[in-house]
DNA sequence: TTGCTCCTCACGTCACGTGAGGTGGC
DNA sequence: TTGCTCCTCACGTCACGTGAGGTGGC
């Protein structure tokens, strides 16, 4: 029998977390005296504490370590739990290896073009998300406004308020241009139901957008005739980080100025589906 | 002007996340309401919430994004954060591409072997320690323990009660064998520092043994006749999990039965350097 | 008047580490 | 007697989320 100074020294852990372990009742004591309250441990206990280090560096939780070794557990459920931090710790490194790109996509970007620019753009992952639209060629960006104001006004009765999110538009033009712009314009919705509507001789239908792993956004405050700043600052930002264009980018209209605003009330933000341009990726193993 | 809600819809953000940053500084409201407490945000506002998220999204903490943002940090301590931050980045990734493999052999040896076999190995990282130590060829277990014993009772007076850690030794014997071992043998020390020392005829000098990034280890209750089952455990464990052995084995002598107990009160910890044997990398990329 | 939104606490999260203040054992 | 070890609280960590209970605004 141990005293815990001497079993912590034994077993290479603190005292402070075998006492943890004991309130907690991962570990208890072989006994506790009863007037000094001092907790006496034996050797045959260092498997069970090694046992859970072992799983504990395997990222499992306390309480996931307590069922498992408390045996009311089966075979093929220890299996899946480990399957399942299988799967966590893929996605955990997966998300690590971007996180790695925006750091390193920021320093980039600080050395080029120095602390003050290009700063306002974020790089984020969306997730699918059911988009309600029709995609035609616009002559005008007034042209499409004039639909937004359209659609605002009358998608509310057909398919209720609180389904609708924001209004937005996919940009299917190759180039930037002012004129003979392919727009898919509509409203994104907070659940998928498969509908057609017809509003003033436009046919919107829904379908899903996929998610995006690598969407690089900015915020365009005001109305289309900022566009070149905006997405001139994209363009920078993704030659000094080395990224291209991977689909047709998004405008979404956070806030749309009513008819008596001016334009300069909008919030847009500006979504461009990016990939890494492929060279030769860090070697972790 | 927008009231918390109409905000946080617009920045796709939480009101309670608003709330929190206006309460530790990082981002106040415009305007706060006198009477009623109601915080008031402005667009240019979102620029700012725009930057914390997407420094958040680096991994930065929050009390560096603020010293960050508010400018009183100089462009290559913004550097020097991000360069920082990449380091630690890439030590996650080697972690948990450890960890990945660790669960990935504790599934291989549940599918192999079944759940009660072999589940007192644990594979763990070890640092760098100086050891005061002699390599020499001893006749017997018995002749190498009686080297132990003489150490034990030396030692103390010669290089100070509290920087000596745990007696130990490095089998440098090719197979295992029960005669004429090659073995290097002394006391690990707390503190490194280059010295040689007498006793009995043998010459202790000090080395720092390096640091072992995959060590598998195993606890041996009783003498050296247990060994050949500690052995043959992380033979087995090897081979399922698909390592070799990547350096000479250590016996850390956690707890030395004194000459009037039986060896079974023995308490050894057997350290094996380990590395995966190469295949197929799994592609994160 | 009724929802809807806003407010301020207070508590929970996860696995311990770090004191503070006091006591037992050689 | 003096260190050394042990004990039990209580608090802090990090970035919020989740109620509870109450109030303002159309």
């Amino acid at each position: 029998m141990f005293k815990i100074g001497e079993f912590s020294k034994i077993a290479q852990v603190s005292s402070t977390l075998l006492r943890y372990y004991d309130e907690v009742g991962l570990l208890k004591p072989a006994r506790i005296d009863r007037f000094t309250g001092y907790r006496y441990y034996s050797v045959e206990q260092l498997p069970r504490l090694n046992r859970i280090l072992a799983l504990k560096d395997m990222g499992l939780a306390l309480d996931q370590i307590q069922r498992l070794l408390d045996d009311d557990i089966s075979e093929d459920e220890i299996r899946g739990m480990l399957a399942l931090r299988k799967a966590q710790i893929e996605q955990t490194l997966r998300d690590e290896v971007e996180r790695l790109r925006r750091v390193e996509s920021r320093i980039k970007l600080i050395d080029t073009e120095g602390l003050r620019q290009g700063h306002d753009i974020v790089l984020k992952s969306v997730p699918a998300q059911p988009f309600l639209a029709v995609r035609q060629t616009f002559a005008s960006f007034e042209a499409a406004r004039d639909l937004v104001f359209e659609l605002r006004d009358a998608l509310p009765s057909h398919v209720g308020r609180n389904r609708l999110g924001s209004p937005a538009v996919i940009t299917h033009s190759e180039n930037f241009e002012w004129e003979n712009l392919d727009f898919e314009l509509g409203y994104f919705l907070t659940d998928a139901v498969d509908e057609t509507f017809m509003v003033g001789g436009h046919t919107l239908t829904v379908r899903t957008i996929p998610a995006v792993s690598s969407m690089a956004t900015i915020i365009r405050l005001g109305g289309p005739d900022q566009n070149p700043f905006r997405y001139g600052a994209l363009g920078i930002w993704m030659e000094t980080g080395g990224y291209r264009m991977a689909g047709p980018g998004l405008e979404i209209f956070l806030r749309v100025p009513s008819e008596s605003d001016t334009p300069e009330q909008a919030i847009t933000e500006i979504q461009l589906p990016v990939e890494k341009i492929p060279d030769q990726a860090p070697d972790l193993y």
